[in-house]
DNA sequence: ATCTTTCTGGAACGGTAGGTCCATAATTAT
DNA sequence: ATAATTATGGACCTACCGTTCCAGAAAGAT
């Protein structure tokens, strides 16, 4: 053949869904990319299309990421102790002040809903397999079908609000009490309706 | 005095408050403020001083409008019902298919996180005025203070949440279940409060 | 009618955006 | 070594960004 590439692919992408994820698509620029990944004009062209093509990649690893995050957790814990680690472990694990970047797929859903609907379909798809995600769990700890797909819409609503005052900087008890609260709700719900079934 | 001022500011900043809402503060361009204002780049500086002082005003305006709606629902109607009304009516009212912008709040709060602190900063203030109108009508249904902060600060995890679900075009009646989802939630818990109170 | 003041349209500015292009460097195959 | 192929650095392109500036238009005061 010829001349080799001579950067890590991959790497180069991990990096670019951190500055996209921080930033989001516009604020981020060519050049700032090239600056962080590490690399010339022209490769970047060459490997990557252009900056839609590098986002629309970016959008899916982060999404693969964070699914496979949830489904790890539920193959080693309990469906509702899984489902709790990954509203915890997105929010209040980390006291790095400067990590607090919410949900790449949330901020490119509210970024770029009247600027590109491609990419906003895509990241709305993605947060799409999580709420099913969320369902599997709660139909594992025994909801009924129909109950479990109305708490899976209700917690994707509620990652979804979690994610925005995450942006915010709230302080991470608050984070943690009010997913609190919202995971009270719902198991309370289920039991409730648990106990309901055992007394038929 | 001298030559009049030819437009009606307060129905330019009406227009401007649209447009970001709609796009967003970076996707808005200075021309497109001009075309949907009706003004020239010279009344517009010499009347706004530059683009960020106009979005400070709209996010002002936006805010206002946005108490206003709640205050005066809690002035007519029930405290509970006041709180859902405020939630339905920003969602399920308009089938309007173009007119599902969630939040300006929210929306700047996203988008601007890492662009521009001083802007996020103003729009989680205002974000954090209407929590505290929830805590009041929450307090007015007979939650005990520490519920009522405690309900208020999950309600607006999911009005933020509902704004993002708004963004994505949830279709209507899939919104309105999440958010009864979410009602019936607060509302059983403070029921529960008060008849456990009752019981003392 | 004239002067003064303010507003207005539009040209112009420097800066930066994303994207293209080409000469050169680096590698493998022969 | 040399040829063939591909990657790389960086100059360059056009378009648009937010902003400034100025000549001229419009209105009130005298």
């Amino acid at each position: 053949m010829s001349r080799p590439v001579e950067f890590d692919r991959d790497q180069a992408v991990q990096k670019a869904v951190h500055l996209f994820w921080q930033r989001g698509y516009q604020a981020t620029s060519l050049t700032d990319l090239l600056d962080t990944m590490g690399l010339s004009r022209s490769s970047f062209y060459a490997a990557f299309g252009d900056k839609r093509g590098l986002f629309v990649e970016c959008l899916d690893v982060f999404a693969s990421r964070n699914q496979a995050l949830l489904q790890r957790a539920r193959d080693r814990k309990p469906p509702m102790a899984a489902l709790r680690s990954y509203f915890e472990r997105n929010f209040g694990q980390t006291s790095d002040p400067d990590l607090h970047f919410g949900c790449m797929l949330v901020n490119t859903v509210i970024e770029l809903a009247a600027i590109d609907q491609g990419l906003c379909d895509l990241a709305g798809q993605h947060l799409k397999t999580v709420q099913d995600l969320f369902e599997a769990c709660l139909g594992d700890a025994g909801a009924e079908p129909g109950e479990a797909k109305q708490a899976a819409a209700f917690l994707m609503m509620v990652n979804e609000g979690a994610r925005v005052s995450d942006r915010q900087r709230i302080s991470i008890p608050d984070q943690l009490a009010r997913i609190n609260t919202a995971f009270g709700y719902v198991e309370s719900s289920i039991a409730y309706r648990n106990t309901a079934n055992a007394q038929l």
